[in-house]
DNA sequence: TTGTATGCGTTATCAT
DNA sequence: ATGATAACGCATACAA
C-alpha cells in the first residue's frame, strides 16, 4: 500500500536517515561530504527498495508542490486545448505538473472548484478568468490568492476588466475583427450576422465591440436581430445560424465567435441549400488545427493558443523564480487568415 | 506569501491547535464535544483570517492527496477530450482533482513524465496505456505502482495485451469494424483503404484486425498498399489520403482511424475533385461532437468517450473506497452510426 | 564524515 | 470540554 521511506533505506544501508538525505540531495556538489563507501551502500539500498521520495512530505517541507493550476472555461473548445498543450509542454519541461480544471460559468459549483483548487497550495495558477466575472465568491477567493502572493497568470483579452495586479498574456480579437470587418465591408457586405455563442459574454466583447465600431464607422446601422446570442455548443450555433438565415432579409456574411461554432454555421448554411462563400461568407476565430481542412477552408482570425499557453507558463515560472520582479504583460497579436469561406457579397 | 495556519487560528481564538482541529472536523457529528462558545470563537477566527487547511499537510497526514492522475496519448484528438471531460466531472463531484498528462509515445521523456507522476503519490491513476507498449522503463514504473497497490484503471481495447491486474474500462472497435466492413462490402466496396494514423499502432489493432478478418471472410485479397500508416495529425491523414487516391486502382471506401483524421481525408478527397460518398465513402471512429456537422455528415463508430471517462473514474473511486474488491471490468459497446459519408460503390 | 534534533501543518490518541 | 503530544516523511543546522 505504501512505498518505502527514507528510514527504510537508512535501515537497510545501516546509516542514519540524515545520511540518506545527504547522499540523495548532494548529487555531485560536495556540500556535505559523504564517503564513497557509504554513498554506494545508500544508493544500493535505494535501488533495492525502489525507494522514491514522498512528494507529499517534500511539499510540506519545501513549501513547493511543483504543481501549477490551470483553469480553462470550456473543455470542448479546441482553442483551449492548444493553450493547455502549450502550458503543459513548458511546465513538464520544468518538472511541473498541471492540475487542470475546466470551469464553465454555468457550473453550479464553479466557486467550489476554484476554492478547492486554491487550497491545494499549488505553486502557481494560470487561468482564463472567465468564470470570475460571474461569481463574487470566486473574486473573493482570487483576491485571497493575490494577497497571499500566489503567482497568477491571466490569459485574457486586452480590455479585460481585471483589476488584480497579475502577470498577463494579453490577446484579443479587437483589431483582428476591425480588419475582418473592413475586409467584409470592402466586399460589399452590409448585413453581417454575429453568432455570439459563448458562455461568458465578457469573453466575446472584444469581438462584439469591434464589430459595432466597424459598422458605425462605415455608416451601417446596427441591426440587433443580426446578433444572436446562444450557447457554446455546435448545436447551438447550428440553430443560431438557421435563425439568422431565416431572417426576412438574411445576412450575406457571418461572424462565428470561434472556429468550433463555425462548423455548425457551415452545416446550417449547407442545410438551407445555400453556398459558402457564394451566398454567405463565414469567418471564425482561433485558427484551430482543422480550420484549414474544413469544406470550405475556413477564414479565421488566429491567436495561436499554444504560444499563449507557453508564454503564460514562462511568465509563471519566471515569477516563481523571482516573486519581486515587476509585473509583466505579454501582448500576442492576432492575425487574420483569409481562406475560402469568405468572398464578395452577391 | 503563505496562508494562515491552524496555529494562527488557535492563537486568535485563544484555544489550542487541537481544539481548532476538533471544531473543524466534527462539523455536525458530535464525536468530540466542543462547547458552543468555543466553537463560535474558532469559527470566527477562521473567517477573520481566511484560514484554509493546508492540503500538503493534509496529504502527508492522511496519506491521501485527493488527486487522480490522468494520462492520455494525444491531447489533440477530440475523443480524448471527451474522456477527460467525463473523468473530470466524476472526479470533481467527489472532491478530487485531475493531474493531467498527455504522453505521446514519441515523447522522449515519456518515462520521465510517467515516473514523475507516479511519485506524486497520487491516490489513483487512470490511463490510456498506449505509451506503456513502447517503453520498458514505463512498464517497470507501472509494475511498481501495481505492487504498491496504487489503484489504477486502464481505458483500453478489449484485446489489449495488458498483463497487469487492474480495473479496466474495455472498449474496442473490433465488432463495430466488423459491422462497418459488412456494410461496406454489402455496398459492393472491394477496395477499402485504411488510414492508420496513430502514434501507437497497438491502439489501432482492434480496427486493423477486424478489417483484415472481414476482408478474408469475404474472400477479398488484402492489398497492403491500401493500408497506409501515418502520423496522428490532420495533415498526416491529408497526405495519406492523397497517396491512397493516387493509387492506380484507387479505393472506393476509406476507413480513417478516427474522426479527427477523417477531416483531413474529406478535404483531400475534395481537393482531388472527388465526391463523398459518390466516388469514395469515408468512415471514421469516435463520433466526436462535430462529426454530425461536417460536410458531409460523417459516418462513424462511436465509443462515447465521456461515458468511458465517467466509468473509469467511478471504478477508481470505488477501489479507493475498498481496495480489496474484486477486479472489475466494464465493457462499453461501440456502435456504428451511418450518416452521409458512406454509400454504394460506383 | 556521520548522527541528532527540530520543524513543516495536520490529525488522532490520550490525559486532564 | 479541552489541551499536550506524537506521528506523517523529509531536509537541514548543528553537534559529535
Amino acid at each position: 500500500m505504501k512505498g518505502p521511506t527514507q528510514a527504510d533505506v537508512a535501515r537497510l544501508a545501516g546509516v542514519s536517515r540524515a545520511t540518506v538525505s545527504h547522499v540523495l540531495n548532494n548529487r555531485l556538489d560536495r556540500q556535505v561530504p559523504v564517503s564513497e563507501e557509504t554513498r554506494r551502500r545508500v544508493l544500493e539500498a535505494v535501488i533495492e527498495l525502489d525507494y522514491v521520495p514522498d512528494a507529499r512530505a517534500l511539499a510540506l517541507r519545501s513549501g513547493s508542490t511543483k504543481t501549477i493550476g490551470l483553469i480553462i472555461p470550456d473543455i470542448h473548445n479546441p482553442h483551449f486545448w492548444e493553450v493547455v498543450d502549450g502550458v503543459e509542454k513548458e511546465a513538464s519541461a520544468a518538472g511541473y505538473h498541471i492540475l487542470l480544471s475546466s470551469i464553465s460559468p454555468e457550473d453550479k459549483n464553479a466557486e467550489d472548484i476554484f476554492k478547492n483548487l486554491s487550497h491545494r497550495r499549488i505553486d502557481g495558477l494560470i487561468m482564463v478568468p472567465s468564470f470570475v466575472y460571474q461569481s463574487e465568491e470566486a473574486q473573493k477567493t482570487l483576491a485571497q490568492l493575490v494577497k497571499r502572493r500566489i503567482p497568477i497568470v491571466g490569459i485574457m483579452a486586452d480590455r479585460g476588466e481585471m483589476s488584480f495586479k497579475i502577470d498577463r498574456v494579453l490577446s484579443d480579437y479587437h483589431d483582428a475583427t476591425l480588419e475582418a470587418m473592413a475586409y467584409l465591408l470592402s466586399l460589399q457586405h452590409r448585413r453581417i450576422g454575429f453568432i455570439f455563442g459563448i458562455a461568458v459574454p465578457e469573453l466575446g466583447n472584444d469581438r462584439l465591440l469591434a464589430y459595432r465600431e466597424s459598422l458605425q464607422a462605415a455608416g451601417v446601422a446596427i441591426d440587433p436581430s443580426l446578433i444572436v446570442e446562444c450557447g457554446p455548443t455546435i448545436e447551438d450555433s447550428y440553430h443560431a445560424t438557421r435563425q439568422l438565415l431565416e431572417l426576412p432579409s438574411r445576412p450575406t456574411a457571418l461572424l462565428a465567435i470561434n472556429d468550433f461554432l463555425a462548423i455548425g454555421a457551415l452545416r446550417a448554411i449547407k442545410d438551407m441549400n445555400l453556398d459558402v462563400p457564394q451566398d454567405v461568407s463565414v469567418l471564425g476565430y482561433d485558427d484551430v488545427p482543422f480550420a484549414n481542412y474544413l469544406i470550405p477552408r475556413l477564414s479565421t482570425a488566429s491567436k495561436d493558443g499554444e504560444l499563449m499557453g507557453r508564454e503564460a507558463c514562462k511568465l509563471l515560472l519566471a515569477r516563481l523564480e523571482d516573486s519581486d520582479r515587476p509585473r509583466q504583460e505579454i501582448r500576442l497579436p492576432a492575425r487574420l487568415i483569409l481562406r475560402e469561406s469568405t468572398g464578395p457579397a452577391r
